[in-house]
DNA sequence: AGTCGGGATTTGATCGTTCAAATAGAATCC
DNA sequence: GGATTCTATTTGAACGATCAAATCCCGACT
């Protein structure tokens, strides 16, 4: 059993401390069971030996893998928008950390490449749950794990799902309507009246509730609403041309609210290249808008990690939950999102940066 | 024992299929030890029960987790260029699929918290070893890993070590100066003659790599060198301003090649401001170059990734070796980059893209 | 016919932990 | 004083796979 070479296992701390495997055990799982002498003697033990419990036997006996799993999205699929997964992922990891839950990657070329992925990691008892992000209008990832009973947590809304509010379907989202609104009132409040909004083309539902936030807050009369409001791909080229184009005609808007930082980056592009100075904003607080001084709306990615564990395992668990309805509250939850104001009247410099070694 | 119920274990398989259990896993492990009628018997058996093994309880009896732990960076630290590792985290995720290798994340603020993650993930068996990013002069998380023994590989070279060939260390990198050799050939062959060199100031290993590819290729002489060579901090503001710098002196260059698309997207800055039609190369091809048309010095993210589970697993095995002097051929590679030409001649239209839900 | 060899398969032990139930010991109650 | 309760600890049996060694089987060789 105990031998001296190799890492120490339970039996090794049990019989350095005189007792049983079972009350180191508890001293490492349930403190609160062992009389605070004992106690103290067993961490005394687990100390000098360093022992670890190793996770897989753990894992094996608990039946728990502690472990949820993330798909991280082909490069190609996220643009610059990427940097949102990106931030959600470290905040994720460490929120989860603090649970003592792991967070274990996979890949997967499509949706039923996915779908046996799950299939897999279940089966194979790897994770006990999944985070799902980049959701879309229909997803069938989403009805897929419901029917399966797999434990997980979207980070974004059911686009398209009959009803949002189903307590089987656990999700975060972030207000996107909200935060053009904010955008919108934001550059009135720096004088201007015509606001364009640069969007998507139609089929999105992150596009069309970003337009909504627009809708609601331009004041503008439904006609000009029409011409001032334009769907282009998400890459700054496309938004280029749509706001020259804008810039162009008769009655050009004084300002222009983005739905992401790529088409603001696309629009301010165009501003430059005549000279302009009008506001423009964003979406997603990317490394670029910060890069071109850009105003963008910021999605609060560590409350969103933060609520998708709590939906996923109880307000402080440690422990995935099967079954929805035994969690207390609401299965989902919508965030607000927050303004950075950037250039002109801001103060342009409020990050630090030194390193430059941010190769590899 | 094979109760009908929960997800069936290697018995039920072997009691289905009348073979006991070590067959049914060496037709999983070792397919060439098992009879061919025996083995389609129970191969047969694994597909109608829909056995999966049960990947804790193979780690804990094969002392092997087949998992290896990559730190994600925190988000402040990396700007534009965190896409690189994004990338590479991409690849190897897919790569190491292959193999049977997972990809832990973990998660950790300063060297000593990652020195303490080190050490907790590999004496609770949860990774066999590390690939090891963002390696910064005289890193001293690799000295750490080298003297406690843990496998581990780096994507990126050993900065200020005094051995670079030293066996115990294993590294993939990306030969930087040849892709600004590259970079600054290109924009001669534009018939650009004075060509400048936008970098990081200079306590930056993998800057001073990029600044000697220009140094060996723009053909310039020594003070001139000295006039169009300059060192900011790696963000666009920065990069534009000394570039205006520049250009505005009595004896412009006449083209920029940039250490990274920060920079290059700053000196594109100033050069739009200026309605200059100058060419500008970045580095690393984040999304930004391809949002703003920019050529950039793309890094072979799915290589480095292939080349690192080749150095810490050999050719194609599945098991991370310990003793890199296990390892046949040389312990690390330096891989060429790739040119990515946009704008002006070139069809600026090659990717295609077609989703804006690229939220959440 | 007897022994050897080697491929195919089985057997028993083990990996390191936690669960569930049993036990020991002290305190409480009537 | 004896039954009862409660707390602290121990015991034996899993969890589900693989390792190492034993066994079985069949044909070949002497």
């Amino acid at each position: 059993m105990a031998r001296s070479t190799g890492t120490p296992t339970i039996s090794d701390v049990a019989k350095a401390a005189r007792v049983s495997r079972q009350t180191v055990s508890n001293v490492i799982n349930r403190p609160d069971l062992v009389r605070p002498e004992t106690r103290r003697r067993v961490e005394g033990a687990i100390e000098r030996l360093r022992y670890r419990p190793h996770a897989s036997a753990r894992r094996l006996r608990t039946r728990r893998s502690s472990t949820i799993g993330i798909r991280l999205d082909p490069v190609s699929a996220n643009g610059i928008s990427g940097s949102v997964l990106d931030g959600f992922l470290h905040a994720l990891t460490e929120r989860a950390a603090e649970r003592g839950i792991r967070i274990l990657l996979y890949a997967a070329n499509g949706i039923d490449a996915e779908l046996a992925e799950f299939r897999r990691l279940i089966d194979e008892s790897e994770v006990d749950g999944f985070v799902v992000t980049s959701t879309t209008y229909g997803d069938r990832r989403i009805s897929w794990l419901v029917e399966q009973r797999i434990p997980f947590v979207s980070f974004g809304r059911p686009w398209g799902v009959a009803d949002m509010t189903d307590r089987r379907y656990r999700w975060v989202d972030v207000d996107g309507a909200a935060g053009v609104r904010m955008a919108t009132e934001h550059v009135q409040s720096l004088g201007a009246r015509e606001v364009a909004f640069v969007g998507w083309p139609s089929p999105s539902g992150i596009g069309e509730e970003r337009r909504q936030g627009w809708i609601e807050s331009c004041g503008l009369a439904p006609e000009r609403m029409a011409e001032l409001s334009v769907g282009v791909a998400d890459e700054a080229t496309e938004a280029a041309r749509a706001v020259a184009e804008l810039l162009d005609s008769s009655r050009p808007p004084d300002a222009f609210v983005c739905a992401s930082d790529s088409l603001a980056l696309g629009a301010r592009m165009a501003l430059v290249e005549r000279g302009l100075e009008l506001p423009v904003v964003g979406f997603d607080d990317t490394p670029v808008a910060a890069a071109m001084g850009l105003s963008s709306v910021s999605q609060p990615l560590s409350d969103v990690a933060e609520a998708v564990l709590e939906l996923l395992m109880g307000p402080d668990g440690g422990v995935v939950i099967d079954d929805p309805d035994r969690l207390a509250g609401p299965t989902h939850r919508l965030l607000q999102p927050e303004l950075v104001v950037r250039g002109e009247g801001a103060s342009a410099r409020e990050e630090g940066k030194e390193t430059c070694d941010e190769d590899a």
